[in-house]
DNA sequence: CCTTGGCACTCCACCCCGTTGAGTGCCAGT
DNA sequence: ACTGGCACTCAACGGGGTGGAGTGCCAAGG
């Protein structure tokens, strides 16, 4: 049994009208209906041996004997790997995307506006995950006095997250030993990137006299605790709305749906699994039980060709993927653009 | 007709029997069942008879003819105002708000464990809006330099914001000139509040010499457009699975629930009217049209006294507003305690 | 005058069942 | 290898019958 033999050339188109009809009408898709709807120069009959056929290596679907075909992940997986190309977006979308998020102002702002986007532009959920601090670099550490002996510790990074932090000293702190300090760990960290600061900063306190080494040493140790926040995995999410517009290609209801989706950490689990690039992960792949019956378009973004969090859109299984894949991509790369003119 | 004619006391027990069974079943309520569940000493006849007239006056609603009765927003209305009164927390809930809350280490995590909580313990939608800037004072205006002529601005709140800029200097700024600017700027607006800033640095530019007035001039305008912000109107939500288990609740689908609540002038114009103590807003009282069906029960909270923020929870007409209540002031009261330790 | 038991009536929810139509698998013929 | 024909299956739909919960009204009793 040869490769050509098990996927020739015209299963593979029943597959993708199948996928194509399926997508557009959620209703399982027959032999009758669909030699009428793409010329194929076959009779129906022909079609129902190839459908027989994909059915038996688990492509399709039947949901019932006597009903039509229902794309399998598996089947999707196939039309996502090779029988679907990407789709650019329209002009009028393009400029969209350009008008809507060049007006932010800072990063939130950039983040809250590419969300609110992504989910408008292709009617699906949309999720945004936050610059990650460990792959940017440090811009600015700033000492603020609150009282004599406690200090705000501010961080300020490349990518334009400010971190902020209190410090407790233990006892009052004279305000021209914060400048010296502040001056000498700004030397220290100032342009390396997070993921280098433990090891710049391993022994900073030891190189103070007795009177400033422990304060300075809670210092850095909260300086630290900043560094490697997982807070900043932080992600955001706009139009679940569009979730009760599916609601029919859920088993019974939304609500497992919608219940992972507020656990950041499956979300951010999602995430950490994808590629740099475009990654689709579809119905079970997802690995989450109230995600099969989902599909997650992603991709990689940052400044330029730095990857530094991902972004990406949620919908049920049956969506259109070209058109996702082209309006994550387009989204991804533009906001990688306003990234690196900051 | 007297008041006493049109409100005696039995309908009131009848109003809020039918209030309790509805809530509790989600079912019309009959004359019977209501009989036996409440031991109201008379017969179902009776019953009949207040109940025609509680409908005469618009406090409950028969869906068909030979129905039972569900309570009207009008009914709601007079239930909570006349017949409930708010349910304190249990001892085991009031211990969880402690342990939950106090493992919070900046403002922002305050939120996120605020919101997730309030909607664990009422198990409906939560929503908590950013303490507001304008009602803070400010604690301490810093000046970062970044480049010879850009710096950043940071603003940081009594009540633990903090607000960046990038303010574009036009040229190079000597590094003493920032420090004496940051100097008297501090020594005017530190401890003020917000909403007097404006005033305060009417002309502060004007102080300065010909050669640094133009910058300075861009700083202040940048701080005053820190100060007046829109976006510090966030507000952060939790728990929208929860409208989904709540979803026959809803005449036919969640979808302008979710759509509404995804706008936050939406939320932002609900919290707006609602009062500093507890509010309920009821059905159509809410004034949205995604949000018919709705009900909303806020609270204001801040440190101490002052209002500084509101939060709330928000579900179907048909939900335990004394449960809700509680909650939601228990919640609000500790959140303030809270925020008055910082 | 208020309350109550009785009674006739209404109408939704449910079940059963026959019909319809889309779709299938198989087979014999080209 | 493809096609038309054929018998079969099964979900979806609609109609009719039934049960039950609930009502409004009324006349009798405290």
């Amino acid at each position: 049994m040869t490769t050509e033999n098990r996927l020739d050339e015209r299963k593979l188109d029943v597959l993708r009208a199948i996928v194509q009809d399926y997508v557009a009408t959620r209703e399982p898709v027959g032999s009758k209906a669909l030699v009428e709807r793409h010329n194929i120069g076959v009779s129906p009959a022909t079609i129902r041996n190839e459908m027989a056929a994909l059915e038996d290596e688990g492509y399709i679907h039947q949901p019932h004997t006597s009903a039509g075909r229902v794309p399998t992940d598996k089947g999707y997986r196939l039309f996502v790997d090779r029988l679907s190309q990407v789709k650019p977006l329209s002009a009028a979308e393009r400029r969209a995307i350009h008008s809507f998020l060049d007006g932010a102002v800072d990063l939130d702002d950039v983040v809250a506006r590419t969300v609110r986007l992504l989910a408008q532009i292709t009617q699906q959920v949309a999720v945004v995950q936050y610059p990650s601090l460990t792959r940017s670099a440090v811009r600015h550490v700033e000492l603020v006095p609150l009282t004599a002996s406690r200090i705000m510790l501010v961080l300020i990074t490349d990518t334009g997250r400010v971190e902020q932090r209190i410090v407790d000293c233990g006892g009052p702190v004279p305000e021209s030993t914060v400048a010296e300090v502040r001056a000498r760990l700004n030397a220290e960290v100032v342009a390396q990137h997070l993921s280098d600061v433990p090891t710049l900063l391993a022994d900073f306190s030891g190189r103070f006299g007795a009177e400033d080494r422990t304060w300075v040493a809670a210092l850095t140790a909260t300086l630290l605790d900043a560094v490697v926040e997982q807070r900043e995995e932080r992600i955001v999410m706009a139009g679940t709305a569009n979730l009760a517009r599916f609601r029919h290609d859920f088993p019974d209801t939304v609500y497992p749906v919608l219940e992972a989706l507020e656990e950041q950490v499956v979300l951010l689990r999602l995430f950490g699994e994808a590629q740099s690039g475009l990654t689709v992960r579809i119905g079970h792949e997802n690995a989450h039980e109230g995600l099969v019956g989902t599909s997650m378009v992603a991709s990689g973004y940052g400044r330029g060709e730095d990857v530094v969090a991902h972004l990406g859109v949620l919908g049920p299984t049956r969506m259109d993927y070209p058109g996702m894949m082209g309006a994550v991509t387009a989204v991804a790369a533009y906001v990688g653009r306003i990234l690196a003119e900051t």
